[in-house]
DNA sequence: ACAAATAGTGTAAGCGCTTACATTATACGA
DNA sequence: TCGTATAATGTAAGCGCTTACACTATTTGT
């Protein structure tokens, strides 16, 4: 019960009178050792507990067992439930996970990436294709292999997990103009360092464009909180109210967070959602379903994309040159975006 | 541009012309560097872009700079956003988090435990303070400092930060009584592995128990999913029924997911929320203030149980002995509780 | 029956750092 | 002026592992 000093791979093979290759051998190409031995030898690491000392084993073989992944923020349930099976599936092939956030700032993601690198990680998960020269510079200088969520392109020399952010907010773009509505209104994310946010508001502005009668009144862009998202919100409607034009009659957030900010501020404005103002959301992730009226938004496959971010890493890890998976999303029809009826 | 071998120690001290030690020093310990020296090094390590391999570093000091959390999942909010703020802290620190999850089971724990301390960490993140014999005595034989979060006990043998779970739901259980409610049910997570289900089943036993024309009917452990909580609630409209007695007037539920599961499938099941029955979560997530009628629920101070939590893991990793950090709850009273006109 | 392949094990050189200790140069006090 | 404390740097031994290579004892093919 007194801590004792861990044994090492030396006290193991002293104990099984064996050199301590041999030790090294049982455990990590275990047929290369005869059977007798390998007995001998898992007896002995039962009854010391022995565990490799994984630093070591790193410096040896220039392998950490570590995958490193910078995110945005796991306060955004988005992230974190995907981050959460990608970490289950590294798990499961004796992965560790180094998780940092980088709070949408480049210049904190390239610190982290750095971090990680240090600490030996063999790959990184990255959020997003668009970083800066510096970044990508690190990245290839150093070698580092690594995989894209959260978005999709056509580049085969990236790995990437991920789906057409354009083209999902061209679809719920369109769903709204089905709905017949006119003047339409967005909320999203910050654009300038964040592809995805861009990529979002370019389908939604083309898919409007595209549109004869419709335009695309105004877009903010702010932080992802409920509370900004409720900020946002009133002031489009002030903003309607003080140059004495029509609200807009949909209002597509670029993701469910700020629209259930919206929604929440639209209840304490007094404003009727879907009958005054449509809302959409983006993400589909738990508070969409909850928000009364519920969301109607876009379903994104937070967990297959973990998983599929985890299987190219692993792919990627043992030196195969996967396949970038393009997932795809689709609309969740709820209750928050109604027919316009002027 | 070309990847290139990662320069190491030995290279800056070739460039710099001076020992592998000063460079160290230079890294570690700058003021023992004459300032002539230190800025030829700098200079050196700057234009070579050289970062020091933090795993030969952990195997000559003995320290890793890692710290490991293992947590239930991070696809609850609740651990999502407190971990977020304990990776930020550790960050500013130069310490990097390595993520793990159990799945609420102790066995899975244990192995994820395992793993993160032969990886090296230097100190661990536990969420609950009752584990398996085994595990106990394997964290004290290794000797791995770790903080227990997300409770809080009267044990100076360990570190805390975190809170009274049950004196929290007691606090909800006697908001509930005070709103008048007799015929009560409560849904929770699993107790059996979990200290703090187990804890507030116990804070609101008790304290129902103490009320002499109160009675706590049922109490149903489930998932902490929105399903299971809404799978949960039905069951007990159904069993109300079923055994032709009266619905409980209200619903405390062990964590804002249950409760809101709970609310959700109230509204298909048309029954009114708080008209017909109360309903109060635990935790105070997002999800809290968005679903409709929003929760009356116990704020738990999740950002700051994340900054103590990290502040007491850096306290602890400098071998100082800090004192446990007890946060406080509170009642956020929102709309789905309400008084009880029978 | 003999050369050659194969299986099982050992030897020992690192991987990139830190750090106790040794060494040298310089400043200080009396 | 000399002895000694102090500052700056170097030397080199590891930290716990992996792995190329060497070695021996069997097996295999002919």
């Amino acid at each position: 019960m007194k801590p004792t000093r861990n044994p090492t791979l030396e006290d193991v093979a002293k104990a099984a009178r064996v050199s301590t290759a041999t030790i090294s051998r049982c455990i990590n190409e275990p047929d290369k050792v005869a059977f007798e031995t390998r007995e001998r030898v898992e007896k002995v690491v039962e009854q010391l507990g022995y565990m490799p000392n994984l630093n070591g084993r790193a410096l040896a073989s220039n392998r950490s067992n570590i995958v490193g992944a910078v995110i945005p923020t796991m306060a955004n349930a988005m992230f974190a439930s995907g981050l959460q099976e990608f970490q289950e599936a590294l798990s499961e092939s004796s992965y560790n996970l180094l998780v940092a956030s980088s709070g949408y700032s480049p210049d904190t993601e390239l610190k982290q990436i750095k971090s990680l690198v240090a600490q030996g990680a063999d790959g990184l998960l990255l959020i997003g294709s668009s970083r800066p020269a510096e970044t990508t510079r690190f990245l290839t200088m150093r070698n580092v292999p690594y995989v894209i969520a959260w978005c999709y392109q056509h580049d085969t020399s990236r790995y990437f997990a991920g789906f057409d952010n354009t083209i999902a907010a061209a679809t719920i773009a369109r769903a709204v103009l089905d709905h017949g509505h006119k003047n339409i209104a967005m909320i999203t994310g910050y654009s300038k360092h964040n592809d995805r946010s861009r990529n979002r508001i370019a389908g939604v502005t083309d898919t409007i464009a595209q549109h004869d009668d419709a335009i695309l009144d105004t877009v903010i862009e702010t932080d992802s909180t409920l509370d900004s998202g409720g900020d946002a919100f009133e002031s489009l409607m002030n903003k309607a109210a003080e140059f004495d034009k029509r609200m807009p009659s949909a209002v597509i957030c670029g993701n469910d967070v700020l629209a259930t900010g919206a929604i929440i501020r639209a209840k304490q404005l007094g404003i009727n959602i879907p009958e005054q103002v449509s809302v959409t959301g983006f993400d589909d992730i738990a508070l969409a379903a909850a928000v009364y009226p519920a969301l109607t938004t876009v379903r994104v496959p937070q967990l297959a994309m973990g998983q599929s971010a985890a299987a190219l890493m692993l792919a990627l890890l043992q030196n195969k040159k996967p396949e970038s998976r393009e997932l795809q999303t689709e609309i969740v029809y709820r209750d928050s975006l109604a027919r316009f009826t002027g």
